[in-house]
DNA sequence: GCATGATCATGC
DNA sequence: GCATGATCATGC
């Protein structure tokens, strides 16, 4: 049977008119213009709706709005057009804000063959470089099939991001072809990241076939970050206007140096100046909560105290401030967690895991000299995976004790009067890289004999048993993010 | 000297 | 109202 198209499918504007159609639609509305009888439309849904059958969302458009059946091929899905499709969610989140649901999975990295050089002429390129972006609100409190689709939109990425991601696209085939596709990480590069694939990390596990056969390396494909397609999502899709400086003022300056270079650059061409000449030349008002992290944008050119490049990479700047004797008092905090969630995740799907594993650091470094701080340098952090992994073996450790149940006591100071309310975390030392502690204004618990501590219950957190304790936070530990400094920012 | 529980203070 | 950069106070 000859399924006649109901679009040009040589032509991107016939494919995203007719992808348009979509708009307001649900998956279910789309199955039913299809016209598919009863008896398969319920297999499809039973199919679509199982979470795990994780394709399900973006064949269905595929097969049944779009009328051609899935390939696994890394052609761009409509090839006399050289448009990609992609199907993918977005949130809203508690205060109204949009965010891009997932990462935006490109094409698999192959270690079964030669890495494809030309970043111009390689699928990687091709399949981002026009894409329809199908975009349905996932709203967890229906099922799969009732989300409504609201986007559709015709993406192709700015000059400066394809040259940015063609760095990053070098960065990833550089490793692959060192046969170090083990030490690849999401968070090595800037908006195309090597994202792991496969759902059981050990089985995921395959030999880097090409270039180091006895070496073994998680499944990886290329993606464009979940943090650029927030940004994608609220400015190309939603169009709104509320867009941040830019630290590129053009492609030019990253044309013989890499974003990176760019970034270090700036930072280290004011090395050696103190806090003083810095507040002076950039006119910062000092004692302000952002002082240290004012300095570093201004430095970095830019009047606000956030940049379009580091919101869509997913960079923090971080102002290290070490000691007159070269150590580091502050650890780095994350945001708090939620007990009664925690206790259920898996590590590879946590909040903590996700946050940790996808955010790279512009540690900007300072050390004291009398009463003034000098400017040592600074270093594009994010953590190995071996590292990663050793986090995982504390956060694992910390889940136990919530799971077992926390024990809290009093321990009441020498006057007699005041106390605090300990507990039996595992010590800081227990993990070479995080630790847990509390990062709250006051305190809140509610101990087991149902006796309250504190005055405001938005300082606690549920304990799976119904008791309340402080809120707590995961931090890396100073000790820790010391040890990852370049030797060049401790002299 | 440092860990740990706690809290201050700012700014989004 | 809350998150978070920053810092304190106690006690081992």
């Amino acid at each position: 049977m000859i399924k006649i198209l109901k679009y040009d499918d040589s032509n991107p504007l016939s494919i995203k008119e007719y992808g348009e159609t979509l708009i307001g639609k649900t998956f279910l509305d789309v199955l039913d213009a299809a016209g598919i009888e009863d008896d398969l439309k319920q297999g499809i849904i039973t199919k679509t709706n199982n979470p795990n059958y994780k394709g399900g969302m973006g064949h269905l458009i595929e097969e049944y709005h779009f009328g051609y059946k899935i390939n696994s091929d890394q052609e761009p899905d409509f090839p006399k057009a050289g448009v990609e499709l992609k199907v993918t969610p977005y949130e809203i989140g508690k205060k109204g804000g949009y965010s891009a649901g997932e990462r935006l999975v490109i094409t698999m990295i192959s270690y079964q063959d030669a890495v494809e050089e030309d970043y111009y002429a390689s699928h990687v390129y091709k399949k981002l470089v026009l894409t329809l972006l199908v975009h349905y609100l996932r709203d967890r409190t229906l099922t799969r099939m009732e989300y409504p689709i609201n986007f559709v939109t015709l993406f192709s990425p700015p000059e400066e991001d394809l040259k940015i991601i063609q760095q990053d696209y070098e960065k990833i085939i550089t490793k692959v072809k060192e046969g170090k596709a083990h030490e690849l990480s999401e968070g090595d590069t800037t908006y195309l990241g090597a994202c792991t694939k496969g759902s059981n990390s050990i089985k995921s596990y395959v030999p880097q076939a090409f270039y180091a056969p006895e070496l073994k390396a998680q499944k990886r494909a290329f993606c464009l970050k979940q943090s650029y397609m927030t940004y994608i999502l609220n400015t190309y899709v939603r169009k709104k206007v509320d867009t941040y400086e830019s630290i590129l003022s053009s492609v030019h300056d990253i044309e013989d140096k890499t974003f990176e270079e760019l970034i270090i650059g700036k930072i280290n061409s004011h090395l050696g100046k103190t806090d003083e000449q810095l507040m002076t030349e950039f006119d910062v008002l000092p004692g302000s909560k952002s002082f240290w992290s004012s300095l570093a944008y201004r430095m970095l050119g830019i009047k606000s105290n956030r940049a379009e490049e580091f919101e869509k990479a997913n960079i923090e700047v971080k102002t290290i401030r070490l000691e007159e004797n070269g150590t580091l008092k502050e650890s780095i905090s994350f945001p708090h967690l939620t007990f009664i969630e925690f206790v259920q995740e898996e590590w590879e799907e946590s909040d903590f895991y996700n946050d940790l594993s996808s955010k790279r650091y512009l540690l900007v470094v300072f050390q004291k000299q009398g009463s003034r701080n000098i400017l040592k340098g600074c270093q594009l952090w994010n953590i190995t995976n071996e590292d990663l992994d050793e986090a995982r073996i504390g956060w694992e450790m910390i889940q136990q004790v919530v799971v077992q149940g926390v024990k809290l006591w009093k321990k009441y100071k020498k006057n007699g009067i005041d106390f605090v309310v300990k507990n039996n975390f595992p010590k800081k030392e227990a993990n070479r890289i995080i630790h847990i502690r509390p990062h709250t204004s006051e305190r809140y618990y509610k101990l087991s004999d149902g006796e309250i501590i504190g005055n405001n219950p938005s300082y606690g957190d549920e304990l799976p048993d119904g008791r309340m304790m402080l809120k707590q936070s995961f931090w890396l530990n100073n000790t820790y993010i010391l040890s990852q400094l370049d030797d060049s920012l401790k002299r």
